[in-house]
DNA sequence: AAAAGTTTGGAACGGCGCTCCAACCGTGTC
DNA sequence: GACACGGTTGGAGCGCCGTTCCAAACTTTT
C-alpha cells in the first residue's frame, strides 16, 4: 500500500480535491486554474497530475465532494414530503454555500452520467418518493422529475447565492431584473411584464420549496396513495 | 447606416451567430473556438470582435437564436395543458438537434439572466399557465417551477441527443448506465438498484413529457379551476 | 479628389491545460 | 551501510486559447 510512512506533507486526491473546494468558493469556475492551485498546495503542475486526471475529473470530484458531504448522516425525518423537502434544501443550502455548485451540478450530470454523483442524488430523492406511496412501474419517471426540477432550479438559482451581480446585492438585482421585464413591450411580452411584480422582493428558499411541494403534489395527484 | 450598398462578403452580427452555431452543433461547446471561426468566416479575429463583444456573448447569442427560432410561430394548439406540451416539445426538439444547447440554456440563463432568452421562456410557458387558471399571485411560482423543471430535464438529457458518449449509441448507453447501476452495493443504493432497470429501453421524450405532465398536475392541483 | 469614418484581417500577448522528465524519497535487498 | 528500484514530486516547455491592437482597406461625406 501507499499510505504507510508518508511525509507530512505529503500530496493526496483528497488535499487537492478540498483545495479545489476552497479555490472554487473565492473564485468561482474560471478561477479554478492550476496556477492557482499549484501555488496553493506549493507543488507542481506535474504532481498533481499524478493524481487527478484533468480539470473536468477535478471538477467532477470537487461536485461529488460537497454532494456527498451535504446528504451525509440524514437523520431520515418523519413523512416522506417532509423528508424530500429536508434532502431539497440540503441541497439547496449546499448550492447557497457554494454558488459554483448549481452550474456544475447541471454540467457534470450531462458530462459524465456515470460518475458517483448521479447515484448519489438518485437515491436521496428516489426513497422518499418510493415511502410515498408511488407504485415501482412509476419510480423512475417520478424521481427524475424531481431531480429535473432540482437541479434545473438550482441552475437558476446558481447567480443568487453571494453576488448578485457585479457587487448588487439580492433585492438589488431581483429589482433590476423586475424593472428590466417591465420595460418589455406589451404586444410580445404581456405575461412577463404582469409577474415582474412578482419577483421582487421573493424569498428564494421559499420559492424552491413551493416548486418542490407543487412537483411532489404532482406525483401524489398522479398516484393517489391506496386505501 | 451601416448596411445600404455593402461588399456581398460583408460580416455581420447575423452571419456570425449563424456561423457559431453550425460550429457548436458539429463539435460542440468546446469546439468553438475564434481559431474555427475565423477559418469557417474567412477573416480575422478583430472583424469578428468589432461585432461581438466576447465568446461567452457570442454563445449567449446562438442559444437565444436557437430558442427564439425553436419558438417561433406557435399556433397556439388547444387546450392550456396542450399548449404547455407544445412548447416544451419545441424545446425539447431544439435541444435534440442542438445537443450543446441543454447545458448552455442552463449556464446562459444563470450567467446573465437580464439576456432576451429568459424573458422568452417565462412568457411562452407563463401564458397557457395562466390560462390554466391559475390565480395571478401564483403565478410566478408555478412559472418557475416548470421552467426549472424544463430546464433541468434539458441539461440531462443534453447528452442524449446525438451521441451517448463515445459512439455508443443511446440504447447501448442506457445500458451501460444500468449496468452501472446494478454494481452498486446493496446496502448504499438499493433504490438506485431497483430503478435500474427501468432506465434501459426508456424512450428520453416520453420521459420529459410525462414528467412536464406530473408538474403541471402539480399545478392544477394546487389550483383547482373554480367552478 | 481628398478627408473622415467604418470595417477588416492578422500579428502579438499573456494565460491556460497538459505533457514530459530529471530529481527525489522511502523501502526492500544483500 | 551501500545499492537499486518504483512510487512521487516540481517545474520547464508546448500548443492552443481568448483577446487586444493597429495598419490597411473600403465607404461615405465634404
Amino acid at each position: 500500500m501507499a499510505t504507510r510512512t508518508r511525509r507530512s506533507d505529503a500530496l493526496s486526491r483528497e488535499r487537492i480535491v478540498d483545495a479545489a473546494v476552497e479555490v472554487l468558493d473565492a473564485s468561482g469556475e474560471s478561477g479554478l486554474t492550476f496556477r492557482v492551485l499549484t501555488e496553493r498546495l506549493a507543488t507542481g503542475a506535474g504532481a498533481i497530475y499524478w493524481h487527478v486526471a484533468n480539470r473536468d475529473e477535478l471538477l467532477g470530484a470537487a461536485t461529488d465532494g460537497v454532494v456527498a458531504a451535504a446528504l451525509a448522516d440524514r437523520p431520515s425525518a418523519g413523512s416522506p414530503e417532509e423528508e424530500l423537502r429536508a434532502v431539497g434544501l440540503r441541497l439547496f443550502d449546499a448550492i447557497d454555500d457554494h454558488p459554483w455548485l448549481g452550474t456544475q451540478l447541471g454540467v457534470q450530470m450531462s458530462r459524465s452520467p456515470t460518475g458517483p454523483t448521479t447515484p448519489r442524488l438518485v437515491e436521496a430523492f428516489g426513497r422518499p418518493i418510493r415511502d410515498l406511496g408511488v407504485p415501482e412501474p412509476a419510480w423512475f419517471t417520478a424521481t427524475t422529475t424531481v431531480l429535473s426540477y432540482v437541479l434545473g432550479a438550482a441552475g437558476q438559482n446558481a447567480v443568487n447565492g453571494r453576488a448578485g451581480g457585479g457587487g448588487l446585492g439580492r433585492a438589488e438585482f431581483l429589482d433590476a431584473t423586475a424593472a428590466a421585464w417591465e420595460a418589455l413591450d406589451e404586444d410580445g411580452y404581456p405575461f412577463v411584464r404582469r409577474v415582474a411584480r412578482q419577483m421582487r422582493g421573493h424569498d428564494d428558499q421559499e420559492q424552491f420549496l413551493a416548486g418542490l411541494d407543487l412537483v411532489v403534489g404532482g406525483i401524489r395527484a398522479a398516484h393517489p396513495p391506496e386505501r
